[in-house]
This record gives C-alpha cells, structure tokens and sequence, in this order.
RNA sequence: GGCGCAUUAGCUCAACUGAAUAGAGCAUCUGACUACGGAUCAGAAGGUUACAGGUUUGAAUCCUGUAUGCGUCACCA
C-alpha cells in the first residue's frame, strides 16, 4: 500500500474518532509537503473545521497527535495555518524502496481473462500522400495510449483505418499514368509514399495550370472548375473504381502497394505497429448495409430525394447526412461499417479513436449513432482528441510547401543527435554500429518525447531548433540520466561491491525526496483514464530525472558504508528501471551508454 | 453568426480533485570539474495566470460576461 493511502486511510479513522465525521479514505488526497516546510505528506483539515467547530490550528493538532499515537508510520507533525504536515518514519522509507525494488512489474498491472478488451485507433492515414508533422503527434500519441492502457491491465487491440479510397488516389492515379512514364519507387529511388505524393503533388500542379489557361479565355472559377479535362478524368476513373474496373483496380492495388511499403517503413522506423489495419475500400459497404438496416428499425429517415439522414436535435445537435441522395456513402458512413466489421471481429468493451479535433464534431456524432444503431460502446467511445502542430511561422500548408515530412525530420533528427554527440567526444572509441544505434535511439527520443510532453488537447509548436535540443525537458536529457545511472551501477559491480542490507539506514531529505518520487509511479499510471495521460508521464519522467540528478550530485554514491552505499544503488537502480518503463510507455528507447 | 476548444514568465511548456509564496526548461547573468559520466549541478533575474465581475475559508482551476486566437457548422475525408 502506498504511503498516501497509509496516510488517508488513518486520517479518516482520526476523523471519524475525534469528530464523528464520516469521510471516505479516497476523499483525502494527501500532498507532498512543500519543501520550505518540515514534513513529507500534508493534509488538509478545512473540510471538517465546521463540524468540529474549533480553529483549524486546534483541527490540526489533534489529528496530528492522533496521528502519532496511532499511526506507526507518522513519526510527528506541525501544523501551519489549515495545514498538517506529517513527518513520516525516516525508516518507514526503506521499507517503500524495498518494495518497489523488489516487485519486478511494480508501476503495472497485469492483463488477465477478465481484463476489459480496448481498441485504439490510430494513423488512419490517406493513400495519396507521405506521412507528416501531424500524423507523428497522431501515431506517438496512439502507440503511447496503447502502452499505458496495456500497463494498466487492459487487453488492447491497436488498429488502423487506411482511406484507401476516394477522389485523391485518383488523382494520383492519373497523374501517374499521363506523365510519369511508368516509374517505379524502385526506378525512381524513392520511397513508394512518397512516389504516389508526387504524383499527387503533379496532378494538383496541372489542374491548377488547365485552370488558369481557361480563366485566361475568359472562364470564371466555377466554369473553368466544370470544363477541366483533368478534374473530369479523375472523376471518371473513380466511377471506373466504383465499378470494379479491372485495370483501374490493378493499378489502384499497385500504387497503394507502393504507399503501404513506404508507411509500413515509416511505422517501423518510429517502433509502432497495429494488431490489425481496415481498409475503407472493404469496410464502406457495410456502412452502407448498417444504415439501411438502422432505416428499417426506424432511428434514421429517408428524405424525398432518397438520402438518408439521422436527426440529432434532441441530443442537441443537428440533421446528419449518412448516404447521398445516388446512394454513395460519405466520412460517416464508412467509420459505422469500420466499427461494424471491428465489433464482429473482436468483443470491444471500449473503443477510442485518436483523431484531431478539427473532428470534434464528427465524434459526437458518431457515439450518437453508433448507440442508436446498437453498438454497446457507441455511447461510451472516446474520441482521443488532439490539437494541431504548428510551426514558428504559423500553420503548415500544403501549397506553400510547408508540410514537415515526416521521414526527413526523422533523418534530420537522427543526423543531428550523431553531429552532437561526436562534437561531444561521446562517440570515441565505439563502432559506426555502435554510434549509429545511439544516434537513432537519440534522435528519436527528442522527437517523440517532444510532441507526448505536450497536453494532446493542446494545439503546440513545433520548433525545430528546440526539439533537437538535449538539455531541459528532453528526452535525451532522461536518456543521458538512465545510461549514467547504469554506468555506476557496472562499476559498483567491477568494484564488487554488493547490495547489502540497508533497513538501518536513515535517508536523507534528498534521498526521501527521490524514494517519495518513485512512489508516485504507479498512481500516474493509474490515471490512464486521463485525457493527457502520455504528458502526465512524460512530465513525471522529467521530474524523477531532475530529483535523481540532484541526489547524485548531493552525494558519492559508491563511497561510504556498505549499507549507505547499499541504499544508494537500489535508489539508482530503482531510478533506472523506472525511467526505463516511463520512457517505455512513451515509445522512447533507452540506450546503456550514450 | 451558432456550437466547441484555447489564452499562464521574452519563448516553449507544467501545475493531479479548488489549497500554502503558480513551477520547469530555453534564452540572459553569476558560480562549481584532483569526483561514481559536466549531454551535469547550484544560484540570480523574470508573473496583476488575457480582461471584468461572481461563488468559496481559499480560484490559473468552478460560474457569468468581454477580448483575442483556433476548430467546426459540405450530398469532402
């Protein structure tokens, strides 16, 4: 049990013998104790000042000498306006390091049969263009989720919907066929994302070009819009999908090919994977089977023109379009064949969709329908919801060749780390292998930890100059700490010294305060719930980083008696293990030496 | 315009359910390497938490209004 719950479990029973106060354990949350004053844990006692009807001073002290008399763990107590600071046995500390080394999946809970089944959906990538800046924040994000909710005992099913389909790959597919001369990523050297960009970037280029030559005949935007021979051809190459044309579907299927080898490099590069991709060519049909099917039981309708609509002003929003009026299906209702095909495939207790918050809007519809067409989650769905990356010099734009790719910055990432490090010294005497593996794990480190310490709901810049930075709340900052802590740790074991008994010994204020940080651990966890919850553990992180730095700085850790020497290595050793499942549960690889 | 979200130090971000003097990093300035790893640490300076009210013993946090920014309101995805 953890001090915190010792602590409030005890408050309540002092409360409840000196007042006659009925307050729940889970009521009191205790806090570490500020460090001007003199204590570990501070309760509040303004609740029950009322009740008692004395000043909160005299609250205070009493349940503080309550405390000491009653509670072994509370050694003594002060009282500072409404405040009690409760000093916890010095020895009671030894004995919460004891626990956390001993116990190997401390901070975690373990997944079992009865554990609920949670999906997260993540990336949901188009095929028409590379990955970018967005899409990292997006994939990160759903790769850490999925971490923290396995930890936190949940069986969890990552997956993927591709938007395979659609006016934008036709474009691409044309503009490959009329002026890319039959190139191949492998013809090319390119990545095949990046290939189908290209084209897709060609065929932007030559509508716009048709479009100002017809403007200039004296056509206005819309008239030169209707009369582009390129735009109509790209509208009928998708009727020509829609129809399963044979040799559209083959070079349909060749090209998205190309991009699922490029993303697929791009996933695995970043250390994320799925449990299992839809496609929305494959899951659109579906949706258009479960909103009929919602039509006959009578919780949709059909308009005159012969569209279907869901009416929503009782839940307080609006009409919402589900099939057009020539029966093709939009956005809504390929996301209701994908949970349909999803909720056939796999018992879901809770689905959660990592998607921008441009879809606020989208989401609380969609749980709305879902619900009516019977989903069991529908109601309960969690649209994950996260705000956008912005550059130092606003928004990223497409046209204006804004975009960050996202295998550049990667590259650029990596490049960066090696630079410094060899401008540090750091890769002296270590194989190109060696330097490369640092680099990489480095690099990455500072970029995922860049965009998961932010809030998610948050909208944030992106800085290039800063990310790529080592020092602060980085990632390679805690990596550094991590392969520090290790390295003493190989020269206690040169230096034979063994981990003795340290139950005698009596931290330090430095060393309470580090053992008081691990603690926290699980209870972060915990709080996966939490919309934020990758920041909450980034930030964590961070914080254990900083109070272990200050420690080791306070003291020589290898240099003393055996059992403070003893303390001090499983207080490091405690440290690395933790930073290394923190950093885990973001995604960020640690490295033994850097 | 309706709805939703945001606004905290020069900059990038914290602050868990309302709690003590709102915390870090970067940048600036001052210190510390005969030490187990200096990619470090210690210190200084930097704030009317956008503004105005309200609730409360107590508000960055809750409520109302205002301003600014972003998103959304497609038979696009």
């Amino acid at each position: 049990m953890s001090i915190d719950k010792v602590i409030s479990q005890a408050v309540s029973k002092a409360v409840k013998e000196l007042y006659d106060i009925d307050a729940a354990p889970g009521s009191i949350v205790p806090q570490a104790t500020r460090k001007e004053f003199e204590g570990n844990l501070t309760v509040m006692v303004f609740p029950w000042v009322k009740a008692a009807r004395k000043a909160p001073e005299a609250v205070g002290n009493e349940i503080g000498t309550w405390l000491v008399a009653n509670e072994p763990a509370v050694s003594g107590y002060n009282v500072v306006k409404g405040f009690l600071n409760i000093v916890v046995t010095p020895t009671y500390w030894n004995g919460v390091l004891a626990g956390i080394v001993a116990d190997e999946s401390w901070g975690t809970r373990p997944v079992t049969e009865e554990s609920p089944l949670v999906m997260v959906e993540y990336s949901s990538p188009n095929t028409n263009k590379p990955l970018h800046l967005g899409h990292l924040r997006n994939i990160l994000l759903g790769s850490s989720l999925s971490k923290i909710l396995e930890a936190c005992g949940n069986k969890v099913v990552k997956t993927n919907i591709v938007n395979d389909r659609g006016i934008h790959i036709c474009k691409s597919m044309l503009a490959w066929q009329r002026w890319f001369d039959g190139a191949t990523p492998e013809s090319a050297s390119v990545k095949g994302d990046h290939l189908v960009g290209d084209c897709y970037v060609s065929f932007d280029k030559h509508y716009k070009a048709e479009l100002k030559e017809l403007k200039e005949q004296g056509m206005t935007d819309e008239e030169a819009e209707a009369a582009s021979t390129v735009m109509a051809e790209a509208r009928a190459m998708l009727r020509k999908w829609e129809d399963a044309d044979p040799e559209v579907r083959s070079l349909w299927e060749k090209m998205n090919g190309w991009v699922y080898a490029g993303f697929d490099e791009t996933y695995k590069r970043m250390g994320v994977g799925f449990d299992k991709i839809y496609y929305e060519s494959q899951t659109y049909l579906d949706g258009k089977a479960k909103v009929l099917e919602g039509l006959e039981k009578g919780v949709l309708y059909r308009r005159e023109d012969g569209s279907v609509w869901a009416d929503l002003r009782e839940n307080g929003l609006d009409e919402k379009l589900l099939l057009r009026s020539d029966g093709t299906s939009v956005y809504m209702t390929q996301d209701i064949g994908t949970a349909k095909q999803r909720f056939d495939d796999y018992p879901i207790d809770k689905m959660i969709y990592v998607v921008g918050n441009e879809q606020n809007y989208h989401f609380q519809v969609l749980a709305i329908i879902l619900d009516r067409l019977g989903f069991k989650w529908g109601k309960d769905l969690v649209h994950f919801s996260y705000g956008m990356v912005e550059l130092p010099e606003g928004k990223m734009k497409s046209r204006e060749g804004t975009v960050v790719d996202a295998d550049d910055l990667m590259a650029e990432m990596v490049d960066t780390a090696k630079e410094v490090a060899t401008q540090l010294g750091k890769t002296d005497g270590l194989s190109e292998a060696e330097i490369d593996n640092i680099a990489e794990t480095v690099g990455l480190g500072a970029l995922k930890y860049f965009l998961l310490k932010v809030d998610p709901r948050k909208n944030m810049t992106f800085n290039p100059k800063e990310s790529i930075d080592f020092n602060g709340n980085t990632g390679p900052f805690i990596q550094y700490t991590y392969a520090r802590i290790r390295s003493v740790l190989r020269k206690a074991t040169e230096a034979g010294l063994e981990a003795v008994d340290y139950s005698g010994v009596v931290p330090n204020d430095r060393e309470i305060a580090l053992i008081q940080r691990l603690g926290d651990f699980p209870g972060v966890v915990a709080e996966a719930g939490r919309s934020y919850s990758p920041a909450l553990i980034a930030n964590y992180v961070y914080d254990l980083t900083k109070e272990y730095n200050q420690f080791y700085h306070d003291c020589s850790i290898l240099k003393d008696t055996p059992e403070v020497c003893s303390l001090r290595m499983s207080l490091s050793a405690a440290t690395a293990r933790t930073i290394r499942t923190a950093l885990g549960l973001l995604g960020i690889n640690v490295v033994e030496r850097m």
